[in-house]
DNA sequence: CTGAAAGCGCTAACAC
DNA sequence: GTGTTAGCGCTTTCAG
């Protein structure tokens, strides 16, 4: 390997005289100078990344980013955010869950093995007490969950109003049985979102009926599909997520169901590419998701340099973003 | 600072020792462990990252992956590819370069002095003598351009072969004046897509038409709703991928064209979300993305341990992938 | 069992 | 100008 030492060597000089050079420090005779650079040149010589950080006090900051699928839409949007707001000198390593609880315990666990100064968890479903024991020796900023903890902060969307909004507005669109396919009810964005839906209904003298599905288009259809057969009567579905919303779509046009007339319907997250696309494009809820990454990102900086924060949890709001899906043209509610 | 100095110190024993006890190797008396393991505890001790990969031969790996946009599905699933392949002990450090040319640059030149032990560029637009620069220092994986350097694997789409597949699906099919909606001209990509579209309209004695586009459903849009205004005759499309296919779609819908019966057309990339949610589904050219996303990680890893590689290059195959968007009920073909 | 000592590659005082 | 030295935090012989 290239080393300063081996330069040294090559050029008959110290090791000091080397790294002078190399970084530009002190004064240098000119000869030896040049000789230097290009021996230096010549063996390919770069500076030993590890070596460098052990000594300077490296304005270099490593943080980690957990997410449990890069290629869902939500979270390379997240992570476009985050690469925002980290300049030169702020390394992300990204790892990818995929989902699987136990790789994801384990890269949060080994995280600080890695030479990670501090972590971004997207939307996880490991304990909290996990969350506790390694916020002691790391910072971390986490979504969707409500910590406390003096290592931590939290970026919240408000997920309760977001699930309100879209429910009233298929109510005073017309709708009155409207069903909600909540994705599972283990992750605390669902839970919320039930809620918001089940308040909704109950202030509009409705009977909430929730159905609990997974997070992409194909649980969306499949459910759709066992509820048409089924024979369920409603008006209105609103959806965890777009996805969900897109599958379920799917399936009512199977059965010859017109959207918005028969059935309208609203998604969450507004992924613009998809609810724009589909036919009827979609209504759905917005979430300032790249700004979120933005902001976790600079909290995560934040918590690293100066050890605590001020503020523990940024709460966003959702906002209804309205389209085919869910308007009937029945003059009872217009945009 | 937790070091093993301050355990050491809290401890009245040596570092020695208390590495020992830490790492689990050779024997340490029952009473000591115990207190040494207790106060790590308590002070919040983590091994210096650094210190320790300065010592130890470590096999852990650091990669560097640079994008122009993650929040591009192509990207953020190729990423995903790659993440797939790094197990526990490949540290894979995204970069998004916003496809701004100055910073790809800039990111590039810097990977070496950031423990990074290899890249893997996707895409790019940085001239080959960077790369032949950079090569020196560390290994490189790129996309879609052919070198042949000793440090590099280059890893390609056949993308000439995919366009012929492309353009003799649309005139086996019945369509005789097909258009194409290229991209830029810079891109090498668009320029093999643009040599197979030809040479297949040749072979059929057709006369080929290019039309200069972007790559977002936008510029599909904006050049459709052109070419329609100007009258152009035309039965077929081949687009450059399937987001430009979306946009022409689009346009073509406002002009009440029928697709396919009027106008059949074929897309690139095969982006399965956007392929089958639009209507009429889009037939598109499927490339292995995530496949090539695992090959690349797998390339690199090879080159950083092994100094070289026999394989320097990969080229992948496209597949055509038939929807509605290209299939017309006149029995000249059938899947 | 336990600790002293060397050394990974580098930077930064501090002499010469 | 230039080299010597110390030390970053850690692991690993090697004596005792």
């Amino acid at each position: 390997m290239a080393t300063l030492k081996e330069i040294a060597r090559l050029c008959n000089v110290s090791v000091s005289t080397v790294s002078k050079v190399l970084n530009g420090k002190g004064r240098v005779g000119e000869s030896k100078r040049r000789k230097i650079l290009k021996v230096a040149k010549e063996i390919g010589y770069t500076p030993n990344y590890h070596a460098r950080r052990m000594v300077e006090k490296s304005k270099i900051l490593t943080i980690g980013l957990i997410v449990p699928d890069i290629s869902n839409p939500f979270f390379s949007t997240l992570t476009r955010g985050i690469e925002k707001t980290c300049g030169e000198n702020v390394l992300v390593i990204l790892m990818d869950s995929f989902r699987n609880l136990d790789r994801e315990e384990k890269l949060i666990k080994n995280a600080r093995f890695r030479g990670i100064d501090g972590l971004i968890i997207g939307n996880s479903r490991v304990n909290d007490d996990l969350v506790l024991e390694i916020s002691r020796y790391i910072p971390i900023v986490v979504f969707d969950k409500d910590y406390e903890l003096k290592n931590t902060v939290s970026i919240i969307l408000d997920n309760k109003h977001g699930a309100r909004l879209a429910t009233t507005h298929l109510i005073k669109n017309g709708c009155r049985k409207i069903v909600h396919l909540s994705g599972t009810s283990e992750l605390y964005v669902s839970v919320q979102r039930i809620e918001g839906y089940t308040l909704a209904m109950k202030e509009n003298n409705l009977e909430p009926k929730v159905y609990l599905t997974g997070y992409d288009e194909k649980s969306g259809y499949k459910k759709m599909k066992e509820l048409l057969s089924k024979n369920e009567k409603f008006d209105g579905v609103f959806c965890v997520n777009d996805l969900v919303a897109i599958g379920a779509i799917k399936a009512l046009k199977e059965n010859n169901m017109r959207i918005p007339e028969d059935v309208s319907i609203v998604g969450f997250d507004n992924d613009e590419e998809l609810c724009e696309i589909i036919t009827p494009s979609l209504t759905s809820i917005h979430q300032p998701v790249e700004e979120m990454g933005e902001i976790a990102a600079r909290s995560l900086i934040n918590l690293i340099e100066n050890g605590d924060s001020k503020i523990k949890k940024y709460v966003f709001s959702p906002r209804l973003v309205i389209r085919e899906s869910s308007i009937r043209n029945r003059g009872e509610y217009s945009v």
